[in-house]
DNA sequence: ATGTAGGGCGCG
DNA sequence: AAAGCGCGCCCTACAT
């Protein structure tokens, strides 16, 4: 990595009432020069800017910012993003008192919708196309970042909120480029799959071949011709006249019962989602140019985990995952975390019986050398289970047996559930904390809690509590391994771009092929991640990969003993062997 | 006609 | 053999 030769830290980008203004900043934060830039002067000074100096870019919103630098070829590789460390920094509650007061709730608003990969997107730059938000203007993108400064300062941990910051940032614009890159989609790979289970794809409105002779058949099953398969209470009462006595319809609860309609249906059901979800339609809507292109929202879960809008990005069902192929020439370096949140868990805690467990390759394997019950299956069950917050059924029974073996991490997820019972906030390994309860919720244990309350209140009340506690029990965890997860992205970032050179591409055409050239991030999936490569780079990508996990951990958990290995593969299609 | 709630199920 | 976390999206039913 070279460091670049520069004397500034930050620029701070906003709109004027005519164009842009950006305000460079020394580290100290201190403004150091000013400087109006023209609408159509910006993507060429950003571009100029980040060669020459390198800064760390502020601005109120990657989401709305970045695609349309991004389009014609304008690729950075730092920024603060507002809106997002806003939401973070605001969810802190060891902020004094006045500096809480003093934030512009503005910032509050949701995310802005990010469209924009077509030349249009040009002129969203433009403060007089309409498109800008308040946040967007100079003085508030200042006021905010000196706030935040003064918030993160103020922390009982700077350094990790800083750590925190920085990722969600890079991740915001791993989400746009991934967007822009898009994941390679072979459309005849997937109209196969769908002939293949549903039949050939149909005229528009029928139901393909294979379902309706299904529907037929039960429908005959069920001594029932006008039988609806699509009404779950419809279908209900059809189950009902030949004595299927099922409470609900979901496949689990037909599964117990002997029934010549019930194969047939839960495999109608089977092929409706597919065909609902991701079928021909999904295949027209959402798959351009051989790239399925969704829209990631970082920070999009409380716990950190990134959200998507549209295309069901993180729903992509595993028979269409050979859809995934790269293009000739290149290839996909797949690589997932194994057992991520586990190992999260024993790192948080410290818990040196779990990192010993795991140890090897397969933590779960590792648990049952331990004694601490008897079969893979069951560690696995068990520790979900620990870190869900089951009570009864197998995984409640066997939960118990890990807190003879590893004390400091069942007690980790045990506080953390205590704290949420009781109202209360809990944090990720970096700061991130979870929301607080509502009105409603405190009102209902507070009246709970008095002596006139009747015993349907108690026990609501109970429930909820208990409710909160598994959300914050999970939310530690979860937390953490996103941010595990985003560390591991930000690093290979940029690994992948040191890989491609420092060359930025020239801004020649409006749809700026970036990546055309160069390893990049294709998917990102809370603990998998898929690289598209030319072939010739790629041990080189693998070797990014790997060593980027390893950055993860070492900025996570410093020296705690225990990696997170990885299996990765070097293929033409993302299907799993 | 349009908006919302809930069932159901895909993913981690 | 099915409890316990986090999502998004489709469908239907039912509200307005």
């Amino acid at each position: 990595m070279s460091a670049p030769a520069t004397d500034i830290a930050w620029v701070a980008l906003g709109t004027m009432a005519d164009g842009w203004e950006a305000v460079i900043l020394d580290a100290a934060g201190a403004e150091c020069e000013r400087r109006a830039i023209a609408s159509t002067d910006l993507a060429p000074w950003v571009a100029e800017t980040e060669v020459r100096r390198a800064p760390r870019w502020v601005w109120s919103d990657t989401a709305a910012l970045y695609p349309p630098l991004l389009a014609v070829g304008v690729r950075i590789a730092r920024c603060h993003d507002l809106r997002l460390a806003h939401a973070i920094l605001r969810g802190r509650s060891d902020l004094p008192e006045d500096l809480s007061a003093m934030t512009d709730p503005r910032w509050d608003a949701p995310a802005e919708v990010a469209e924009a990969e077509s030349a249009d997107a040009l002129f969203s730059l433009d403060s007089d196309a309409g498109g800008s938000s308040p946040t967007d203007a100079i003085p508030a993108v200042l006021r905010e970042f000196a706030w935040q400064r003064d918030a993160i300062a103020a922390s009982s941990s700077p350094r990790d909120l800083r750590l925190l910051l920085a990722a969600e940032s890079a991740g915001a614009l791993a989400a746009v480029e991934m967007r822009q890159a898009g994941l390679p989609w072979d459309v005849d790979t997937h109209d196969r799959v769908l002939a293949e289970i549903l039949g050939p794809r149909p005229r528009t409105g029928a139901l393909p071949d294979r379902m309706r002779r299904l529907a037929d058949e039960i429908r005959g099953a069920l001594g029932d011709p006008g039988a609806s398969l699509d009404s779950p209470p419809k279908l209900l009462r059809s189950l009902h006249r030949v004595g299927i006595e099922v409470e609900t319809t979901t496949r689990w609860e037909l599964e117990r019962h002997t029934h010549p309609a019930i194969a047939p249906l839960v495999e109608y059901k089977r092929m409706s989602r597919l065909l609902t979800a991701n079928g021909w339609s999904w295949l027209d809507d959402w798959v351009q140019d051989g790239r399925f292109r969704p829209v990631y929202v970082p920070g999009g879960v409380v716990t950190g985990r990134w959200a998507s809008s549209g295309g069901g990005a993180l729903q992509i069902p595993r028979v269409l995952r050979q859809a995934v192929r790269a293009d000739p020439g290149w290839c996909l370096v797949v690589a997932d975390v194994a057992q991520l949140e586990p190992r999260v868990l024993a790192a948080m805690a410290g818990d040196l019986s779990l990192a010993a467990a795991a140890r090897g390759r397969d933590l779960y394997e590792g648990v049952v050398t331990t004694g601490a019950v008897a079969t893979r299956s069951d560690a696995k069950m068990a520790l979900l289970g620990a870190m869900y917050g089951a009570t009864t059924g197998e995984s409640g029974r066997l939960v118990p047996r890990l807190r003879r073996s590893f004390p400091r991490a069942m007690a980790l997820v045990d506080e953390a559930a205590r704290v949420g019972e009781d109202g209360g906030v809990v944090r990720t390994r970096w700061g991130r904390t979870s929301p607080p309860p509502g009105p409603g919720w405190r009102a209902a244990q507070k009246r709970a809690s008095e002596s006139d309350a009747s015993s349907a209140e108690q026990q609501r009340a109970r429930r909820s509590a208990r409710d909160r506690g598994r959300f914050t029990r999970n939310f530690v965890v979860q937390g953490t391994a996103a941010e595990w997860a985003l560390a591991w992205i930000a690093d290979l970032r940029g690994r992948l771009h040191a890989l491609g050179g420092d060359a930025v591409d020239p801004p020649a055409e409006a749809s700026g092929p970036v990546f055309s050239r160069h390893p990049h991030l294709a998917f990102f999936l809370h603990d998998e991640i898929i690289v598209h490569a030319p072939l010739s780079h790629a041990e080189d990508v693998a070797d990014a990969v790997r060593a980027a996990s390893v950055s993860a951990t070492r900025l996570l958990f410093g020296d705690f003993p225990l990696d997170f290995p990885l299996d990765l593969r070097i293929t033409e299609t993302a299907a799993k062997a």
